[in-house]
RNA sequence: GGGAGAGUUCCCGAGCGGCCAAAGGGGGCAGACUGUAAAUCUGUUGUCACUGACUUCGGUGGUUCGAAUCCACCCUCUCCCA
């Protein structure tokens, strides 16, 4: 099987400009493509992952990626999609942020000499005179069509800033860009780019004639339609100090029946027969898809050793077993003690694993907190030093936060 | 530039000058049930020294014994006209 069917197979692709061509070319290992990253925050997300196993695919299929950081497309934020307008991040900050990024990129992509190449929009789009740009691509958007982009239609009723309005223009500019200086054909993109890649082509071929390629990748959604790669509005982080890997591998093993089989389809890398074989799995036995896939992408992200301790960590939480070599820690410090003892509530705070006291509280009073699997009823419980220096205090919250209590 | 309207807790959204830490829904968290799933039911969802106190309703001042609610100015946004 091809890569361009490949891809297909695993449900990756969303939309094209162009299928034959596109397929002839990405088979043929002739395509030079780049997938553009804003860098909003400082660690890649399970949302980016997508997009970066598919720059490895190509990559393998003998493909040129070049992966953009939005050094200058994020001085203005994208609006695609979003009911209100990104907050402002000052250059300092986005600079920080690329840095961040290229780093963890690197893990994943093989940069180089005839590999993959990285480049950063900042790099041109910061010099440009606003006049002359004007002039130069201007004349090549119709504001009407723009306006009729689907990714603006949840801001066309909350209102849109001619300042993020102009974000569509940067970034047909930078395959504009690319395509003279890189020579780059192809577009790649989530599915919620599409008008912004379009954007691209379009400028391209008014203002040089010549025909270029976008396609997009078909957003990893849960059954309820929602983005997937959050909990409770937070992203699930590629960086291991903002998403540990341990949690990193939860995420992925509580993910829905009806989700598990397109996650492993589309973001891992076992080949399409085997994934085949689970098909038809049903009711429990899916609990072994989901172990598959929690393993296999928290071994893409954070490497071999520790999928297998974050396996290792869950198995014996959740059968039971009283091993807690690999569980989440948390340090308290002596001065943390008063007489030799802890109230739980504190603790529970100090370890994050609450907001606040109340919250604490409450959940005591809801039978939601053990210790050493031992219900807490009362709020006042303590911990003594003494038992947690002689190790193994493991505090729960509900059934799936573990933490085992240590001392600096 | 002119006119009309809006800003309430994580989100949406109700809110009479005291009975408002603020209805309802969504989301979150916990309990029951389960398979670390979904669905369902129950509880909970500002902070703390938790029968009490304190801080919250865009901002700053003001009126009042008392303000989310009334007044002034400011900020932000939406709609209509230009």
């Amino acid at each position: 099987m091809q890569i361009y069917e490949e891809l297909k197979a695993r449900g990756l692709i969303a939309q094209v400009t162009n299928e034959e061509e596109i397929r002839e070319m990405v088979n043929a290992g002739k395509a030079k493509f780049y997938i553009g990253f804003d860098c909003t925050a400082d660690s890649l997300t399970a949302g980016h992952f997508m997009a970066l196993t598919l720059m490895k695919r190509l990559q393998m299929a003998g493909n040129q990626p070049i992966a953009l950081i939005g050094g200058g497309t994020t001085m203005i934020g994208d609006p695609s999609g979003r009911t209100d307008m990104r907050k402002m991040l000052t250059r300092e900050d986005i600079d920080h942020n690329a840095e961040c990024f290229r780093k963890q990129m690197e893990r994943f992509i093989e940069f180089g000499e005839g590999k993959a190449i990285m480049v950063n929009n900042a790099d041109w789009l910061l010099g440009l005179n606003y006049v002359e740009l004007l002039r130069e691509v201007g004349t090549c958007f119709s504001v009407n069509n723009m306006l009729r982009a689907e990714c603006y239609k949840q801001r066309m009723e909350k209102g849109l800033s001619f300042f993020e309005f102009n974000y569509m223009i940067m970034q047909s500019y930078d395959f504009y860009y690319l395509f003279q200086h890189y020579g780059c054909n192809m577009q790649f993109g989530g599915d919620d780019q599409w008008s912004n890649m379009l954007g691209g082509t379009e400028l391209i071929r008014r203002k040089l004639g010549k025909d270029a390629h976008a396609m997009t990748i078909t957003l990893l959604t849960d059954s309820q339609g929602k983005k997937m790669g959050k909990t409770a509005g937070n992203a699930v982080w590629l960086d291991p100090n903002k998403t540990s890997p341990f949690e990193f591998y939860q995420y992925w093993r509580n993910v829905a029946d009806s989700d598990v089989l397109k996650c492993i389809r589309m973001l891992t890398f076992l080949p399409l027969e085997e994934i085949d074989k689970m098909d038809n799995w049903e009711g429990s036995q899916l609990n072994t898809a989901k172990e598959i896939l929690a393993y296999e992408l928290t071994k893409l992200v954070h490497g071999e050793e520790e999928a297998e301790k974050a396996q290792q960590a869950a198995r014996d939480l959740f059968s039971g077993a009283g091993n807690s070599d690999n569980m989440p820690t948390v340090e308290l410090t002596k001065a943390d003690f008063t007489d030799g003892e802890i109230q739980v509530l504190d603790v529970l705070v100090k370890a994050d694993i609450t907001k606040s006291k109340g919250e604490g509280r409450r959940l005591v009073q809801q039978g939601g907190i053990s210790v050493n699997d031992e219900k807490i009823t009362d709020p006042f419980a303590v911990i003594k030093k003494a038992d947690i220096e002689r190790g193994d205090v493991i505090i729960k919250k509900g059934k799936k936060v573990f933490y085992k209590i240590i001392i600096k």
